[in-house]
DNA sequence: TCTGGGGTCCTAGGACCC
DNA sequence: TCTGGGGTCCTAGGACCC
């Protein structure tokens, strides 16, 4: 195996969600932001201000309520219809520095520098960091290395420097920048072997770069090697450009009260259904294999915890709402037991594939597939046209009682002129 | 009162085959 | 009494990511 002669750069938007809000609300830049899970559960996105006062990501919001009250904390319910779209955004522009190069997910890419010389690295990436906020408005930070697991640790490390960018190829301290990095902040490297690298004396993202091969081999699996001589300089983890169809599509949501009603379990998992078999026929896909889970709130102390998940493999692949929401209900009525306090309910559409790989079978129920089809077509277009939900099936409901709360939403939408802001100009 | 949502990949073990 | 061995495929559950 030979050193990696890559130049890989990771771009990460700094505190995305909150980059976004501050975008349309100029009056919180420099203030402590914080942006909130679905329902207002849990932090998700913080501010370095926020950071400062010590409120940390995935607690959730009442545990930091005080700090938020006393400091006058901005805060802010999830968008994600506009995070998505300030997302296509910075990627359309990052994409103008490198055609190589891969979405990682809502806030991060990896672009494939190999064509920009080793001396202009560095400003290579002050260029880029330039470029996206002048574009977008959104800060970056970037780090450049010949691992997709030293990028993303050069990034861990820029984050933390005021100029944003860190180059590892040219730099004559890898080491010691890596001994800054505690072992469980390394990308990879999550709870369970975190424990486990401890125990061993692993300490630094340094301490496991310099572990012995064969121990790796011996004691961890495929995972842990591949972190290993990733940050050894050993690429083992390959740049994928081409944007993959996804393999399954979950859609669930936590209850904004607790439900008891099979009524309204029904009704959730409906739109549940509705909304992912709307994103799997925009993608082209058909589903095979339909899950549905239901649950309590594992917090409730003295409350009998119930949870539950069954899954039906459909005789047919299709993409059609109604079908879908057929058997998702089936299995629901037979997961759903009474005297529970139903905190979550979700569905998983999976063995997604290609609509033209569309497999008729003997056995087909649906003799009016075509103008099923049709009708998708249609739904899916008004609800394009007229907003989301201007269609649906009344077995969604349609008070939603049980709903997600969304306290402290911005309510923009930069796809919906409706709630765009208003700007005086007089 | 109040604890997110959406993904991917790996692995062990069972079912099944000859 | 003695009760194979090797292979494939599938799946559930775990670990990890943002």
């Amino acid at each position: 195996m030979l050193y990696s002669k890559n130049k890989i750069a990771l771009v990460d938007c700094n505190s995305f969600y909150v980059s976004c809000e501050r975008l349309f609300n100029p009056s919180i830049v420099k203030k402590p932001v914080v942006v909130l899970s679905g329902n207002d559960g849990c932090v998700i996105s913080r501010s370095t201000e926020a950071k400062t006062l010590g409120i940390k990501m995935g607690e959730p919001y009442f545990k930091v309520e005080r700090i938020v009250k006393e400091n006058d904390v901005k805060i802010f319910s999830t968008n994600f219809a506009l995070y998505g779209d300030i997302s296509r955004r910075v990627m359309k522009t990052l994409k103008q520095f490198s055609p190589q190069m891969e979405i990682y997910s809502i806030d991060e890419a990896f672009l494939d520098l190999t064509s920009v010389k080793n001396e202009n690295l560095l400003e290579h990436g002050h260029e880029i960091r330039k470029t996206i906020l002048k574009w977008t408005g959104i800060p970056t930070s970037i780090g450049i290395a010949t691992t997709k697991t030293l990028s993303k640790a050069a990034n861990y490390i820029a984050k933390k420097e005021k100029s944003g960018v860190i180059d590892l190829i040219n730099s004559k301290q890898i080491d010691k920048l890596l001994s800054e990095i505690k072992i469980n902040d390394v990308w990879g490297v999550g709870r369970q072997l975190t424990k486990f690298y401890i125990r061993n004396g692993i300490n630094t993202a340094y301490d496991l770069k310099k572990i012995h091969n064969g121990w790796i081999k011996k004691n961890t699996n495929v995972f842990g090697s591949r972190t290993a001589m990733e940050l050894k300089g050993f690429s083992c983890i390959s740049l994928e450009p081409h944007e993959e169809k996804r393999k399954s599509c979950c859609v669930s949501r936590s209850f904004g009260r607790k439900v008891t009603k099979l009524e309204e379990l029904k009704e959730s998992i409906t739109t549940h259904c509705l909304n992912a078999a709307e994103k799997i026929r925009n993608d082209n896909q058909t589903v095979k294999k339909i899950t549905v889970f239901i649950k309590t709130s594992p917090f409730q102390i003295g409350k009998k915890y119930y949870a539950n998940s069954k899954d039906i493999d459909l005789p047919i692949r299709t993409n059609d709402s109604i079908t879908l929401i057929k058997y998702s209900l089936i299995i629901l009525e037979n997961i759903y037991k009474e005297g529970y306090q139903y905190q979550k309910t979700g569905i998983i559409f999976s063995k997604l594939k290609d609509v033209n790989i569309y497999n008729k079978n003997l056995f087909s129920t649906i003799n009016n597939e075509e103008k099923r089809t049709k009708l998708m077509k249609a739904i899916d277009y008004t609800n394009i046209k007229y907003g989301r939900h201007a269609l649906s099936v009344a077995q969604a409901g349609f008070k939603k009682k049980w709903n997600t709360r969304r306290r402290f939403s911005s309510r923009i939408d930069t796809a919906c002129f409706d709630l765009l802001p208003f700007v005086k100009t007089s």
